[in-house]
DNA sequence: TTGTACGCGTTATCAC
DNA sequence: GTGATAACGCGTACAA
């Protein structure tokens, strides 16, 4: 078992110093070819890599970067990761992943973890709790330290940082118009607890999609869901929607803010004797492995989650990089603020069974 | 903008040495109890924390594992995820991911990234074409640089390593023992090509326990499909399992390898006029959102991802930890092969609607 | 052409 | 009770 050469041993095995050594390696011609080439040659053979922890703190950065996310058992995030593992890859960045389970404590626990030094800067979705308590300190903490943040889907205004967002309200607009231009009538909503921003955007799409189509909004038709209740407790959804489905029989037409939530109340509808789509159209949110192998497959709004992930990764290392270059100077501190960015990432709609 | 404090501004600060410092936050009480004081206030004013990566450097080692995995987007895996994290985080380790994206090269790259000194040890599954190419040289030099490996779910024999495993053999037996008490003669079974290991041994695993039950396994019944062809292109999954069981229309009973193929059988099933289960029953390996959302739910063989994460977690970190007592002396090299693990987890069946 | 010295941030050892 | 020094592995400005 050998373990990794460092700089050192080579050189006391060559008999020259550490830094002709290091300068051989980066192919300086200060050295002279003789050497190099002796040089090169037994590092290659006893396969010599720089090491890496070495580096980051010499060079001040990891070229690492911590996600924060509230869940990876969930089709949504993992898309996001995998797009921002695509483009860190490509340009040379690891990428190191904490949990937050939801959880504001569990948020901030990751966060003190990571911001000592071993990454670079975060690309994160804000956990339910913390989106509850609106408690954003540790957030304008990190960044204030001088590390940079990119949030992604769930975000919140007042921090100052870039973001990358769907577009929940344009988005829900056209799912409610389809369900509008396909015949449904009495188009009801089944959503969750406002305070989940994206929750609050897409039913404000509804509302304002019935509206523009001279539809008085029936507030009969709005089913709010409290997740943290139901969560893994499928019954308890199915009844709910079940007994919503009941008291309004009139409905033709459901858009849910999530593929759970859609094809759950495609499973109720069915036990109801009702056809889909032909007596009632269902479209949902977030495009997963659900909606395409439900039966009747799902029409829904896709998200585009790895894209969100590549453009936030995008955004994050482009301003690392840019730092590098102004880093010591900065005549005015308020400047810097005007440059966050906000990228909405389009919806789109797939057709698919679930839909006329 | 504060940037992140170091020993060094705080020493400077209060005019006093950099060891000084040091010595009082760690508390030891070679310091007055008045400097003590003064430096713990002011360290906690300036909210200081040690830089991981200087810890890292001096430590070497960097309390970071890595997990490198051939796909994210996928149920089985981020449960993996979720749990190795779950036991990481709690003994005090990040986690770095990489994927292979199933790709020989890629799975080299992320290999060789990470092994410079950014972790201290790898949680890995191997990707498809690795097991295809039969290369396994990057595991075994990552192996013989002394960082421990611990391999789940798709591992080779060969390589000198922890492992954990799914009882994919036993599992199997477990689902068709089933299908056979319920009623059903003639069992289909649909797989994966050879090479994946795991396919492999559900294969067997159906085989024996046909046997068992003095059933002579038909090979028109089982169908292999490789899903490096079909992947995502659902209509080909789904017109070659329709040209199956129109080609064998006896079958009363599948046993799928995973969920999709599970899933997909369904669905022809019902598109040919086969109600489940009365006509057909179906069990699927790998228990995820799909089965439990398809409609009739779907009976699985759960695997239970999170806990072999947290197997693998525990198993990492137990060896790591281990090593760094003995680390120094060995006097027999071959000892520390005799050591190695393998951890069999029991999978369960899940019963739903697919099965009577 | 090669080597010396320094610094990145930390802790541990040893001297004062 | 406090401080100077070395070491972790590397790169580089500067000296020889």
């Amino acid at each position: 078992m050998k373990r990794k050469i460092t700089l050192k041993q080579i050189a006391r095995e060559l008999d020259v110093s550490i830094s002709t050594v290091s300068k051989a390696l980066s192919g300086s011609k200060e050295i002279s070819e003789d050497t190099t080439q002796k040089i090169q040659a037994f590092a290659k053979l006893y396969n010599y890599r720089p090491n890496n922890i070495a580096l980051s703190l010499k060079n001040r950065k990891t070229k690492t970067i911590g996600i924060l996310i509230p869940e990876i058992v969930h089709h949504f995030f993992s898309t996001v990761i995998r797009g921002i593992e695509l483009v860190a890859n490509k340009r040379g960045y690891n990428v190191i992943v904490g949990l937050s389970n939801e959880s504001f404590t569990k948020e901030i626990i990751n966060m003190e973890m990571l911001a000592n030094g071993s990454i670079d800067g975060f690309i994160l979705s804000i956990s339910k709790e913390t989106l509850l308590k609106q408690d954003y300190h540790h957030f304008n903490a990190t960044i204030n330290q001088g590390m940079p943040i990119v949030m992604f889907d769930r975000v919140v205004n007042e921090i100052k940082c870039d973001k990358v967002i769907v577009d929940d309200y344009k988005g829900s607009i056209k799912a409610v118009n389809m369900l509008i231009e396909k015949g449904s009538k009495n188009i009801a909503l089944i959503t969750t607890m406002d305070y989940v921003s994206v929750g609050k955007l897409r039913t404000q799409g509804y509302l304002e999609a019935l509206e523009a189509s001279k539809i008085v909004p029936d507030s009969n038709l709005i089913l709010k869901i409290d997740d943290s209740l139901v969560d893994e407790d499928l019954e308890d959804l199915e009844n709910e929607i079940e007994q919503f489905f009941k008291s309004n029989n009139k409905i033709d037409g459901v858009f849910a803010v999530n593929e759970l939530y859609a094809v759950t109340a495609m499973k109720v509808a069915r036990k109801l004797g009702l056809s889909i789509p032909d007596d009632i159209q269902v479209i949902g949110f977030t495009d997963g492995v659900l909606s395409k192998h439900a039966t009747p497959s799902l029409t829904t709004v896709s998200q585009h989650g790895q894209k969100i992930g590549e453009q936030s990764a995008d955004l994050l290392i482009d301003r690392l990089e840019l730092e590098e270059d102004e880093s010591l100077d900065y005549t005015d501190e308020n400047e810097r603020n005007e440059n966050f960015k906000t990228i909405i990432i389009e919806t789109e709609i797939i057709e698919r069974e679930s839909t006329k």
